[in-house]
DNA sequence: CTGAAAGCGCTTACAG
DNA sequence: CTGAAAGCGCTTACAG
């Protein structure tokens, strides 16, 4: 229709430099004109790339993965690339491998618990990034979960308490997420600069959800030596941690003081003091970084991004008549 | 390396009955060897099957989305099928239509504003679905939303309760979502039934967040004449609601009741009383439709999925001495 | 049951 | 600046 060959609508229509304006304009007016949309098979086929990356997530409904997942939505898509979405709830997904050769970069929200699996993400041959674990080779974006759990703790130990507990993520599952240990590490590290003795059953597994975070709660509460505070790793577990208090008669922060962490979107809703991350601004810029890899050939980087103590009020000094 | 040509290593590795035991059985062990995947591009070209559905949503964050996404995954991962995610916050997407020639079918998980942009959808030329709307030739999941917000209404109306708000989901943005209308035809109805008279000003916009519920009650608690009840149209809005009457020093349910829509995972939390619907299983159920029209052919079709009145502690009789 | 061959619809050196 | 042609890696009638 625009009495020109095929090569050279598919360099006039990618908007390549070597062709001239007249036929361009033909080109693309026959293209209208047909509603014409090039096969992504057959320029992924004959060209190498697939404007794809894959991202791989164990979870889509909690908070920060959903934040995540719409910062790398946002950015791929201002860059003309797909995002095929895997949700990996038990880690096993490497083992089919299903987006080889089908994208051209891998993204995980989350690793694998094996590390033979992470070798195998590497060998899918495409860039990887990561979050929240700095894996050589990978591109990735963190924050400083050790130091902001330690901030986090230290602001309980300043305001005087020295009783403190922790719910935990998830670390029984079948997947592995650095966040928690590196957290769990900086809590130990903070009570251990203050001097103050770590004691193993002021530390529950809260599973990730408002549920566990209820459930761990409960048992906290039943501890014949009650903890003063507790810092909570995710926003949500302490959700379930306030509820759990509120019903068991305690006044929070009173009576025993609730930190979060995340700064979910309720967390002003439940005047809940926490640790602020920048869940979307971290999607964002590991998009980036591995748009820049794919696109430009850039190296791996990583970048930690800074969070922040939000200070509420359901944190206080504790009980005077504490541990009578 | 199995000794045989490409045309049997196709056959034996998609399963097809023509091929004989032992030629598969070499052609699965030299690919297992090699470590051999095969090129979705190229197999896409060829056979003109993408196995991939794409899904439009407006969000991703919102409990619904997120749910609903959740089961649309699951399925489709069990049907070998990719997803790709497309978060289409002003509905524009459809101009650029970028998903077309890529994908088996189309999943909206809301409607483009827009008439003609539905038409650019069905000329896609792929089978089609969507939730909350019932539009001819698409396949769609529904909830009754009229029937839904009557009965919550009705239930505020059995307690006593004559002067009922209603915070709505945003219905300004560029986004249309038939869910928003229906719930306000239900309120409106259940009103009209109860030979209520319906005062515009008890109608609010809450924009879908929870920020825009608490803004939303704000507006209605400053109201000369204050509700004694509050219809909103989803919990997260109802969030913001409970929050906004407690921050006022008023009680809930003593002084003002709330009624959410949705049944979020934090519903209990909040005790609020609620219409829960199934979003898991209404994306599961779209994504099986659809693959039953790809895959088999199946015509299209609509289910209607049953919601369900969650009575909590967030609604109770109104005050006696209202309206004094 | 298996192979040879065409063809899917592009992109990309290579000439000119 | 443009065209002819090869080739990307599969799938699918068509023979045999």
């Amino acid at each position: 229709m625009a009495k020109v060959s095929s090569g050279t609508v598919s360099r006039a229509l990618r908007g390549l430099p070597n062709v001239s304006e007249k036929t361009r304009a033909r080109v693309l007016a026959a293209s209208q004109a047909l509603n014409y949309i090039v096969s992504p098979s057959a320029s992924s086929l004959a060209s190498g790339r697939m404007s794809t990356v894959g991202v791989i997530t164990p979870f889509i409904s909690r908070w920060f993965f959903a934040e995540v997942l719409n910062g790398i939505e946002q950015e791929l898509q201002s860059a003309g690339f797909d995002l095929v979405l895997y949700i990996d709830t038990d880690g096993k997904l490497f083992e089919k491998l299903p987006m080889r050769r089908r994208v051209d970069a891998v993204l995980l929200l989350t690793l694998p618990s094996d590390v033979p699996d992470v070798e195998d993400v590497i060998n899918l041959g495409v860039p990887v990034g990561s979050l929240g674990v700095d894996i050589p080779g990978f591109s990735s974006v963190t924050i400083d979960d050790v130091a902001s759990a330690e901030m986090a703790v230290n602001h309980l130990i300043g305001m005087g308490h020295r009783s403190i507990a922790m719910v935990t993520l998830d670390k029984e599952s079948s997947i592995s997420f650095q966040p928690p240990l590196d957290r769990g590490a900086g809590y130990r590290k903070a009570l251990t600069n203050a001097g103050i003795e770590l004691r193993p059953e002021l530390e529950v597994n809260g599973r990730s959800t408002v549920e566990g975070g209820e459930l761990a709660a409960a048992q906290l509460l039943s501890l014949p030596s009650r903890p003063t505070a507790i810092f909570v790793q995710s926003d949500e577990m302490a959700m379930g941690v306030l509820h759990t208090i509120r019903r068991a008669g305690l006044r929070c922060p009173e009576d025993i003081s609730v930190i979060g962490f995340d700064d979910h979107q309720l967390a002003r809703v439940f005047d809940l003091t926490t640790v602020a991350q920048p869940a979307f601004q971290q999607g964002a810029l590991l998009a980036r970084q591995i748009l820049a890899r794919v696109l430009h050939g850039d190296p791996a980087t990583t970048t930690e991004l800074p969070t922040q103590l939000i200070i509420r009020g359901t944190t206080a000094p504790p009980p005077t008549h504490q541990l009578r």
